[in-house]
DNA sequence: CACTTGTCTATACAGTTGTCTATTAATACT
DNA sequence: AGTATTAATAGACAACTGTATAGACAAGTG
């Protein structure tokens, strides 16, 4: 799907690149920590950070845009990696909400700089730069999708619009972990357990409206569904 | 609480000031749009838009930070403005939870770019940025608990955990209204709709777990929670 | 009136940015 | 060998940034 390297099998004339978008990458990434945003990023402080000129930089990227949705690309690997790991601990000994939330923040602590792109970002910056995290959401929400219809039924429990439940909780752990990337250790722990309970909050309205139904247009009298 | 305007009871000698902070905050709303981010926006830019002399800016605000915060505290009015309206309208034909997004959802389609800005910027910019936003955020979440609570009362329903519900719902809407701003109207109402299920989902689920409780450490054989 | 005080402007400076135009360096093919 | 092709660089340009300095204007006070 990605094919923005050329072919390395037929070895093309000239000179051998020195450096490699890879390292450009790297570069950026150095640059950007907690509170430094992509978009603050100019294409000569990468260059420089990269040792190399200037002008180098148009040889791998049309402009910064486009290390951006690189970066946002590179970023949606790791959370990739990141759901993995979460379903792998998910079936053993704690729940899946506890272990999925939580398997989400330390990774927010860990790779520093990578997962933190697609949190912060996501509403600023170029039009491409915004479709690129949208994109990563929308893996990340179908996958969460498929898990939750899973689980429902091995759970024999209802579940109320599976897309939009996905969509629910994906929007709400990324917009709280992006404020959690620059609190203290015991603030993230507390930031946790609170996510935890929201996102069992959704589940179980999830469920709950399995059984007892939505009220359409047409079922105005559900006196409780209206008021709240 | 803001003395940011020096007291005009005593008239200081010097000259009449021929422009307001006002004026820059309007000269620089003009500039942010639904594409500009006001990190992006530079002090001489600001004078330019307002007509004055770069200098003339540090008379009214000490850096682009400070502006940045008049902003937000404006746009903190707005938000106030906006929940009293939602409230208004509540208790007349249509559900709360309803009337609440779609009210926000209008608010952030008519005054351009004030409510923006605390949907966007709350996690770029500087660190007084981000506090005032929070304090905003914050603002909206305790009106909405107080909210929650009257209405729980008056349905006869369970809440769990006013507090937390009130902020899942807060920033699930801030955080899908964020993505909204720059989408069709129709797709603008398709995003109205799944929010006002999605909040359904969070108050149902709060309902049914004042009912069922949550499972603590002690009580880990409680299998549907232990699992989703 | 002179005098002070605060507001505003003009000018200038050093720094940074993105990008253009050569020019050099290194590799591969003939 | 020579040559073509590509990578990387150096240097320069105009535009822009934040800010320092100094001076001009207007209002109030004595």
């Amino acid at each position: 799907m990605n094919d923005n390297s050329p072919l390395p099998t037929a070895s093309a004339p000239g000179r051998k690149p020195t450096i490699s978008r890879e390292d450009i990458v790297a570069a950026a990434l150095k640059l950007v920590g907690p509170h430094r945003s992509v978009s603050t990023l100019s294409l000569r402080e990468v260059a420089r950070e990269a040792g190399i000129a200037p002008n180098s930089f148009y040889r791998h990227f049309r402009d910064m845009d486009e290390l951006a949705v690189a970066l946002i690309d590179l970023a949606g690997q790791s959370l990739r990696r990141l759901i993995g790991e979460a379903r792998r601990r998910a079936n053993h000994d704690r729940s899946v909400v506890r272990s999925s939330v939580e398997a989400f923040m330390e990774q927010l602590r860990a790779d520093d700089g990578l997962l933190h792109l697609l949190l912060r970002e996501g509403t600023v910056g170029s039009d491409a730069f915004k479709r690129a995290v949208d994109r990563q959401l929308n893996f990340f929400e179908e996958e969460l999708r498929q898990d939750l219809i899973y689980l429902a039924d091995i759970n024999r429990t209802g579940l109320f619009e599976p897309a939009l439940t996905a969509k629910a909780i994906t929007r709400l752990v990324f917009a709280l972990g992006a404020t959690a990337m620059e609190l203290s250790a015991e603030k993230q722990h507390e930031l946790t357990e609170q996510l935890v309970l929201m996102v069992r909050m959704i589940v179980t309205g999830t469920q709950t409206m399995a059984i007892t139904g939505t009220p359409d247009s047409e079922t105005r009298d559900n006196r409780r569904l209206e008021l709240l």
